[in-house]
RNA sequence: GGCCCGUUCGUCUAUCGGCUAGGACGCCAGGUUUUCAUCCUGGUAAGAGGGGUUCGAUUCCCCUACGGGCUACCA
């Protein structure tokens, strides 16, 4: 047990929650949860230009939806608020200078266009431009200029960031709780942004200020970091901070063709890449939600956490507490994981064994219109009958109409294996059989119907099949006793006199 | 292009130098269900390639190939 825990989610509020974001949240809440730690939700809007309104409270449905909800953040305020970073913008400038005073930042007045410019340059001469140690003093910036053009520029209000000044010739050993070590050399890295023009911090520095200024002891984010890491953990030496650790997880791979899961994916091979249904505020464009299309939060959170990570044992069905208490960042796997909708829908039909009857009609229920007027418990039946061969409520209509309405035709298929010569017959004495049952249960329409079928040596195909399809309208469905108690004496005996006048009319 | 990370059945993965390479999803077959599905049993199928180190490499090292990420005044 690792002590005093404080771990965090910070996703960027522009756009709707990606299944892969959950998954980090996921993560982060599990290692918090197993070291009675915090889970903190910080939401990073440094950047206007790409706010989206509802964003943020996407994310918060999302994590609620899932079981996952954030110890401390937007709305749950602690001791380290606010947690938007547009609302701490205060904060960063001040930090921004003391790097500048200690020699680790410094002011560059260079244009996006003339560094865009030096950019298209290098590539036509097949080199990478580089903003670092190799050409700093080339540039416009408060290390190449004199202090005077530097106060000149800075008091005539023109625009200026701030850069990192990033080390020459140093090797740097890090450190990460999923890949192990790390050596990069400093000589490659450039002298990042950690200001912008409108005076906003880059996710650089305000998630360094952050996680200091909020205690977290360890950093679990996608492996896009990877790369920032250097940088980061630069900016902590520069500040003479503690680093928290670090851990970053695999991606979530497209399941088939090349690069990480996206939007167009779950369009393409029509499944969900959203924990909830999305609509786009600006083009009014609607994304599918694991939530709308009848995935159980279980489902969902098992099947995430088996991608990039596994308890090493053959176990693979796992509640929220017991991913708790089983998870541990050392068992993440390093490589990248390709997403698979068939072991979704699996685990959700697994789940969906798991759900109360009751319950599961009253979804049941409100989804589907012809059953406004039906009975609650009668569904429930229906749907404990029906259960198991469902993965998604919305696969009950299907599965179970007959029990709220008569077969209107009979499977052609099916009919042709069903009716036979003497079908018609059977059909009526099927009838009488019935009607003669008292006490109508299924224990009693099974010995009736087969000691009548047995003592006439019938032939239980020649009954059963165009029983079943009287009830039915095709060769499928629960136990036909089930479904002839459930819907009924009188609606039986109407089912199979239905059948019968369809035979007589010669229409099979 | 440069830098970083990775590479076991089609997919998710186990293995931390001894392997007849295990499990799950999918797929196929059989059984149960006098239906369909579920379920059960079985089958299919893998350590990228080449060098080392070692008595022995999937496991450790190097090279190559391939995959992924990053390379913005986005996160």
């Amino acid at each position: 047990m690792i002590e005093n825990v404080r771990v965090r989610f910070a996703p960027s509020p522009t756009g709707p929650l990606h299944i892969g974001g959950v998954r980090t949240a996921l993560f982060n809440y599990l290692f918090a949860k197993k070291h009675n730690g915090t889970f903190v939700l910080r939401i990073e809007d440094t950047d206007q230009s790409r706010y989206v309104e509802g964003a943020e409270q996407y994310i918060i449905d999302a994590l609620n939806w899932c079981g996952i909800p954030y110890d401390e953040g937007v709305g749950k305020e602690g001791k380290y608020g606010s947690y938007r970073q547009s609302e701490r913008k205060h904060l960063y400038k001040d930090y921004a200078d003391k790097l500048i005073a200690s020699g680790n930042a410094y002011y560059a007045f260079d244009t996006s266009e003339e560094l865009d410019f030096h950019r298209k340059d290098h590539e036509a001469k097949g080199k990478t431009f580089i903003y670092n140690w190799h050409n700093r003093l080339k540039l416009k910036n408060s290390l190449s200029l004199s202090d005077e053009e530097v106060q000149a520029k800075l008091n005539s209000g023109d625009d200026y960031v701030i850069r990192f000044k990033s080390p020459q010739d140093e090797t740097l050993h890090l450190t990460d709780i999923i890949r192990g070590d790390i050596t990069i050399d400093t000589n490659v890295l450039d002298d990042k942004i950690l200001c912008k023009s409108d005076g906003m911090p880059t996710y650089h520095l305000a998630n360094i200020v952050d996680d200091h200024l909020m205690e977290i002891t360890h950093v679990i984010r996608g492996e896009e970091w990877l790369p920032s890491l250097a940088l980061h953990q630069l900016l902590y030496n520069a500040f003479s901070w503690k680093s928290p650790e670090f851990a970053h997880l695999p991606l979530i791979l497209k399941p088939t063709g090349k690069g990480k899961l996206s939007k167009r994916d779950g369009d393409k091979l029509g499944f969900p890449v959203f924990p909830l249904e999305w609509k786009d505020p600006k083009t009014g464009d609607v994304s599918k939600g694991y939530k709308e299309e009848g995935y159980f939060p279980e489902a969902v959170v098992n099947f995430l956490a088996f991608l990039g990570w596994n308890p090493g044992t053959e176990q693979e069905i796992f509640s929220l507490d017991e991913l708790v208490s089983t998870f541990d960042l050392e068992r993440v796997h390093k490589a990248g994981a390709r997403f698979d909708p068939d072991k979704t829908k699996w685990y959700n039909h697994h789940y969906m064994q798991q759900q109360h009857n009751d319950e599961l009609a009253r979804v049941f229920k409100s989804q589907q219109p012809q059953l406004a007027t039906i009975d609650i418990d009668y569904i429930a039946l229906v749907i404990g009958l029906n259960k198991e061969r469902a993965t998604f409520v919305s696969d009950f209509w299907d599965l179970s109409h007959f029990f709220f309405e008569a077969p209107k035709t009979y499977e052609e298929k099916a009919s042709k294996k069903a009716f036979k010569d003497n079908t018609k017959e059977l059909m009526e004495e099927l009838v009488s059989v019935v009607n003669s049952i008292e006490e109508f249960s299924v224990e009693n329409l099974q010995i009736q119907i087969k000691s009548w079928i047995a003592s006439n040596e019938i032939g239980f195909g020649k009954v059963m099949m165009p029983l079943r399809l009287s009830l039915v309208g095709a060769l499928k469905g629960p136990e036909v006793f089930d479904i002839m108690f459930l819907i009924g004496k009188t609606e039986t005996i109407k089912r199979i006199e239905n059948i019968i006048h369809n035979l007589q009319l010669n229409m099979y």
